[in-house]
DNA sequence: TAAATAGTTCTATATATTTGGAACTATGAA
DNA sequence: TTCATAGTTCCAAATATATAGAACTATTTA
């Protein structure tokens, strides 16, 4: 992963509402939640949410699938699990690190 | 961790230089890093690493202490891994989920 | 076909962030 | 003391981001 992609990512992660909508797709993964379920649940404007919606894709942290009028987000767990690889990458210079060992997902 | 600390830390890394310095003082740790040593290291005029210190450190992401006429600054990694878990919190709905678990930090 | 529904794009406004020179504070060395 | 060094704070300009109403596109239902 490059910088920028990380970057990104983390801005994308980085704001209230997407926070949010990335942490509801986590819990429902692998079952994908719609725009209008989001826009409801989340109280969130449509137009807004789309916006929203967009980032996320753009930063590769969720993925859309289209069924009929309805679209279907879904997180991208993968994207998750390398950025958190870049984060702590080669932490502790290599040695063993002072933390217990968490599973990421 | 609440939302609002969440996309503090988030915002945090969310920067070129400062996810440098975040990940530069990941590796060094449990070592820590100074000021210039950084400033000539990543190449960032004294007066914006200062900015970007702060931001990181207001996230709770890293630690300052004072040596004499020189800081030294550490990464928190425990903070960092009570992101990770709040961002995968629940994830697949708290079933087997379908990647791999990874170690954290 | 027409009407309803689901989502996206457009747009302008409001808000927040990043930048780095210059001035400042505090410590250590001569 | 006086000078040098390490860092921080102040500031104003440049840049980027978030918001949501209205208009738009595409699909389903009547």
């Amino acid at each position: 992963m490059k910088s920028l992609e990380a970057v990104t990512a983390l801005a994308a992660l980085a704001q209230d509402s997407r926070l949010a909508i990335f942490r509801a797709l986590v819990q429902s993964a692998p079952e994908p939640i719609n725009p209008g379920h989001l826009s409801e649940a989340l109280d969130i404007p449509k137009a807004t949410l789309s916006f929203h919606l967009k980032e996320l894709s753009n930063a590769g942290l969720i993925s859309a699938e289209n069924e009929g009028r309805h679209k279907l987000y879904r997180a991208r767990l993968e994207t998750m699990n390398t950025l958190i690889d870049y984060l702590l990458e080669n932490c502790c210079q290599g040695t063993q690190c002072p933390q217990p060992e968490k599973p990421a997902c």
